[in-house]
DNA sequence: TACTATGTGTGATTTTATAACATTCCCAAG
DNA sequence: CTTGGGAATGTTATAAAATCACACATAGTA
């Protein structure tokens, strides 16, 4: 689903590269992850809650270390594996994904259930927008089904340059 | 981690998840290359042309580290930017590619003429195999049509497990 | 209560990648 | 041929990303 709801912006770009309100969007995605949680009890614990917070403030690909900084000023353990161990249960738990292009972090725009991100990155400023792709239906799929490949997981990411960048580079 | 030290052929699945006769694959995939830079008037030189040969025969994910042990053994500079360099090269000019997932290396399986590749990562074993994929034409094209992004750029990854690890884990 | 799983804090280390700068090599203009 | 400029290489140092190992704390439970 590439279209926002109606606190997520109300025309064409992803959250990512579109306006919206942004206090409402956190707080919003923060309670739709308690509630995840609880349904699946998992334990949505204060680094947890703090980290996908700092994700979804930011909303772009965050480093570890960035974020770690951030985690110390809000009063957490401040070394790295503080960082991964947080974000390692956001991306295996759908609320987060890793950008591998960026080795950085975002959170997940639709951490309904389950899907298969795909990823456009803006070279020039670095900014993120998530989106649907079904890699697995493609001509990839196909390789994989003639060569007897099974595909558990897809890291799909595009590279180039996002519209405002487009619209600076063209002025 | 990317490592490997046996010879190709003796164990798990190469190229593409196939076997093949490894001798002239690598001498073509060589002379191949040595053309298409002599008709581009790239620089096809000797670390250049030694670590396209190292990802062609080991036919797997190197990382940069491997990399720069062989090259030692060889003879040539053992510090990472002669490795980085080298890669970058060979990366820029469509002979190698970057897993990112792995954050290894891996020669390119046919570097004629253009191509969007995409790989299928296998988790048991760590082979690697190219494949082709359009994903502009999909899902993340009409994403990015839609919101005036443009795509320079796909990194497409498949995570997996490849037949011969399939057959083991049935087995 | 005590037991056990899981999560957190911390120091140290490993792995991956780049910065900065000197030197060498190629090759074309003079 | 020789010389000057750009590209490639070599080397030292350092930055950035990620993991290991182990101690301690806390939640949930028998």
């Amino acid at each position: 689903m590439v279209t926002n709801s109606d606190e997520h912006g109300s025309d064409g770009p992803p959250l990512g590269f579109a306006h919206h309100d942004h206090g409402v969007c956190v707080s919003d995605a923060l309670a739709a992850a308690e509630a995840r949680c609880a349904a699946e009890r998992l334990r949505f614990t204060p680094v947890r809650r703090k980290v996908l917070e700092i994700l979804l403030q930011e909303h772009r690909a965050l480093g570890a270390y960035a974020i770690l900084d951030k985690l110390r000023d809000d009063g957490f353990g401040s070394q790295p594996p503080v960082a991964y161990r947080a974000l390692d249960f956001l991306v295996a738990n759908g609320l987060a994904h890793k950008i591998e292009r960026l080795n950085a972090f975002i959170a997940c725009v639709h951490p309904s259930r389950s899907h298969t991100p795909a990823f456009m990155i803006c070279r020039l400023c670095d900014a993120v927008a998530e989106t649907q792709s079904s890699p697995a239906r493609g001509a990839l799929g196909e390789a994989a089904r003639a060569t007897g490949f099974r595909i558990e997981r897809t890291v799909v990411e595009a590279e180039g340059v996002c519209p405002a960048c487009v619209d600076k580079a063209d002025a």
